[in-house]
DNA sequence: TGCTGCAGGATTATCGATAATCCTTGACGC
DNA sequence: GCGTCAAGGATTATCGATAATCCTGCAGCA
């Protein structure tokens, strides 16, 4: 799975699957409000305009169903759902509690080596300059993966991954205008309290990262610099 | 989904598609211990053995894999999800978290209504008389299940069914030997808690309960915000 | 020995076409 | 007028086959 990796994700690099490409392709579609909720989309349309066939649609259709983002009735159609404010500000309380088991759990690790997540930041600090939005929910999402992967506990990792941040920051990031900038020094504070291996610290500054990413707070979300 | 059903189920009467029908069956053959945590499952396999084409095999497993049961690696193979003991303990927090927030969030809701949970109490009960360790597993996922599912929120569902407690609840139960009527009423004060509406008192029993489904784990349960 | 690279087998990923299902529309009987 | 039912169109569901990808094992070599 790509880049709205929801489920078991294997390696970063397996974003090659046609499937994953057009569950992305559709993210964006809906999240910039080119698919606005409530129209129809058909399997062999989007085929069609992307060049494949029906079945990675298909594969992608059934995934953003599952993320409440598509509403499907067997044999008759498939519409985009409308995903309100409500449904995305949901998974704030189960992302928070998630990352603050993972900054508990991932402290002493990054302290002992902090290499991978400050590569994850620099990565994120560098696609910030490229103007490219979609580019840069992508990075975020894989610096917050690697904080949770660096907790080095699958049940975490699959949990989190099962929450589809990817779908929710490309909506966030898509319908935002924060400076890409701004937004990327926010993280710096993670990595820092991580770092120093101090867990109560790193869950708190997390907690309050995951907290402003409120959806509808059009104001730019306040990022804790720790 | 069916038998099962864990995340956003269509309707009750939709298991008339091919897919949801190959799910079903690979979830009783799971549950079952005919497919046995590790064995591999190969799409054409069990596409033959049914009788049908590839196609709605490939679906259920992209829908049993999100839910945690199997374990996919794009042009490898597919294999029952394994749980090692190692593993057991390592979910043990995440879903001390988890069910934290979902008893905070269940409370008021199973206050007002608490019949849902009463049945599935129910249920629990009546198959610890059966002296059937596998059905007294499926029986106290559908508990837990339904607890989550009180907090009516579709992430945390769904971050909870990526877990894969069906199986790790086989495994403990089947390696266990505590008595299942008492097992199943150390539920009621679970119940109990939630109906009362008393959120913080809820949280600090279903921590405790979770803290002891896996033996030799008597960490303290790990505080979250929500 | 230990390493590199290249078949060959195994498995999934994708394709193009066909079948099954559902909804709509309109005719027909009452 | 109203209910019932039967085509017909629209859409998904399924099929069978082919392509793409990954891993394994072995040969060749330093």
């Amino acid at each position: 799975m790509g880049a709205a990796d929801g489920g078991t994700s294997p390696g970063l690099l397996d974003r090659a699957t046609l499937g994953s490409r057009v569950r992305d392709y559709l993210l964006v579609e809906i999240a910039n409000g080119r698919l606005a909720p409530g129209s129809p989309v058909r399997e062999l349309d989007i085929a069609k305009r992307l060049g494949t066939s029906q079945t990675p649609v298909r594969e992608a259709f059934r995934e953003l169903a599952a993320f409440g983002l598509l509403e499907a009735r067997s044999h008759v159609g498939t519409r985009v759902r409308e995903v309100g404010e409500r449904e995305l500000a949901e998974a704030v309380p189960v992302r928070a509690a998630l990352e603050a088991v993972a900054a508990r759990l991932a402290a002493p690790h990054v302290a002992a080596d902090p290499s991978r997540l400050e590569a994850a930041l620099d990565e994120l600090v560098r696609v910030a300059t490229l103007d490219d939005r979609l580019a840069y929910a992508n990075a975020c999402t894989q610096f917050h993966r690697e904080v949770v992967r660096s907790a080095q506990n699958d049940s975490l990792l699959r949990a989190w991954n099962a929450l589809g941040i990817e779908i929710m920051t490309i909506m966030t990031m898509l319908t935002n205008e924060e400076p890409l900038d701004v937004a990327a020094e926010g993280h710096r504070g993670i990595v820092e309290a991580l770092a120093s291996g101090d867990a109560e610290r790193s869950v708190a500054i997390v907690n309050a990262h995951v907290a402003a990413y409120i959806p509808g707070a059009t104001e730019p979300p306040v990022h804790v610099t720790g």
